[in-house]
This record gives C-alpha cells, sequence and structure tokens, in this order.
DNA sequence: TGCTAACTTAGACTTAGTTCTAAGTTCAGA
DNA sequence: TCTGAACTTAGAACTAAGTCTAAGTTAGCA
C-alpha cells in the first residue's frame, strides 16, 4: 500500500468509526498499521515523539483506548506486563521470538476439533495458539 | 490420591529436589498438586495464612522461586496480571473461563505441522493453545 | 544435642503501568 | 468564522506486583 493509499485508509477507518480525527491519532492508527510489531504504549508514545514533540502519555492512552472501541484495534497482554496493540483485528495467531522478543502474526488456521474428554461440557467461543521459538532473523544469526 | 500418599509425594519431590524442607514450602507445593486451579501469590498467600497464621508474602515468593528453580512448578502469567503457578509440569493447554475467569488445564494435544509460509525460516521450539469460553460451572448456571 | 547456613518475618521500599486533573487547545458542525 | 464539546498536555497520583532488609527462627548434618 503507498503511503497516499494507507493515508487515505486511516483517515476513511476514523471518520467510519466516528472518532475525531486528531494528529495523534492519525499518527497511533497509521503507525499500527503500517508497522506490526505490536508495539506498547511506551513504543508508541516515543515514536509519537519523534514527530509531536511533547505529545502526552495521557494521549496515547485515550486514543488507544478510543481506537479499541471503535473496533479499529485489538489489545493483549503477552506475558509481560505492558498491553499491547495490533491493528489487525482478523483472527490470528502468534509466535513470540525466545531470543530478541518479537512479537509475529501467525497465519489463522484451525485446531482439530476437540473431542468431549477434552471439552467437558465447556463451551469454547474462542481460541489462539502461542509458538514461541526463534524468528528468522535470530535464526540466520545463529 | 489419598492425603498420606499427597503428603509423602510432596515429601520426596522436596527432598529429590534438595530443597530444604519447610512447613511452609511444604504447604505450597502440597495446594499446588491438589488444587490445581493455577493460584497466583495472592491466593497461596491467603490459603497458608489460614494454617499459619502471619506468614510472608515474601516466604510465598522465595518458595515459589525454589519450586521453580527445582522443576516442581512452573511459571506462567496470562493476560498481563500476577503470576501463576501450576504444579503440574507436563505440557498441556489451557482453558480461560470468560465468566468467572477460572484457568483450567486441557490435555495436550498436537496442532496440524505449520506449513511453509506460516513458519518462514522461523524455528518453532513450543507452542501452546489458550482457548476461552465459559466453563462447564458456568455453563450449567446460564 | 549443638551449630550454622538457610529460612522466615513484617513491613518498608521499588518499579512499571496506568489513570487522573485542571488548564489550555482544536476539531467540526452550524 | 464562531462556538462548544471533545481533545491534548504535563506531571502528579495511584495501583498492583514484586523485592529488599535486618532481626529472629529452624532444619538437618555432625
Amino acid at each position: 500500500m503507498s503511503k497516499l493509499e494507507t493515508s487515505r485508509t486511516v483517515e476513511a477507518a476514523l471518520k467510519h468509526a466516528g472518532v475525531r480525527r486528531t494528529p495523534q491519532r492519525f499518527f497511533v492508527l497509521e503507525r499500527l498499521m503500517t508497522k506490526p510489531d505490536h508495539a506498547t504504549v511506551e513504543e508508541l508514545w516515543m515514536a509519537l515523539n519523534k514527530r509531536h514533540a511533547r505529545a502526552s502519555r495521557a494521549t496515547v492512552y485515550n486514543t488507544l483506548h478510543a481506537l479499541v472501541e471503535a473496533g479499529l484495534v485489538r489489545e493483549f497482554t503477552l506475558d509481560g506486563k505492558a498491553a499491547r496493540f495490533d491493528a489487525n483485528v482478523h483472527r490470528h495467531h502468534h509466535f513470540v521470538c525466545d531470543t530478541c522478543g518479537a512479537i509475529e502474526d501467525v497465519e489463522w488456521f484451525e485446531v482439530p476439533k476437540l473431542q468431549g474428554s477434552e471439552t467437558g461440557n465447556r463451551s469454547i467461543r474462542s481460541y489462539e495458539v502461542i509458538l514461541r521459538g526463534e524468528c528468522s532473523k535470530c535464526n540466520l544469526n545463529s
């Protein structure tokens, strides 16, 4: 996607979701859409500060909450404490690199139907596979 | 397993792992082995206090670190909150109840071999499936 | 049984993540 | 362009989780 196209997509997404468009919100959503590295608030805040010197952390939190509310972004937490954000709202799995900590999306695939003994009387609404190992970058360096 | 058998298992596990046996450690390991509810430090501390009035939080942390170190207990975190502990050190998946928050073990099953396009140059060392839905208790009540 | 390293204790301290506040700024509809 | 609701700001406040400390206690070997 070209820069202009991305820009229009971000613009349209914000408009469609009915959230007020501000430079900060635009930046955060664009960043999440173009760099799917599952950034934390801290990372987004630092990135934002490179453009909008002196952006507030609170703004990043507010923005993300608005985007999650609007269904444009998904929030999740892995291992650590800080929440991570993902503009890929389609179902997918995650891969975590044990070496560098990178988190990557993994294309969706189904898991074999869970048998009676495993599920009991539970009703399963969703599931996710978390894969761990070494990412291609780290794999090549070792 | 009878109470006496459990007691002996706990005793033997501690001895075999070469960690000094104290009433606190004994209690924590026994609790984790007999009640696989993936307790947090807070929960273990409260349970411990019902028997050993005035146990210290630090002791629970120290004990758990010793048990994890010894390979008797596994630590994990779900959804970015407090660490949870599991005396089931064999591989298994987890189920989380969206209604009551209970975490249950799910018998191990393999996931279909990941194809080239999905894994790229990554090397997968381990994986886990996290299932979400309603546990059998909550399912019956609704 | 005596000894000592290892453990436990209470509670203060640290840390990271997140929320709050009050004043100033800006988007977007009229 | 005017106006008000919505947003942004800086930094203080809050929170939950976990670590540290120094003094007292105990497991387990000799």
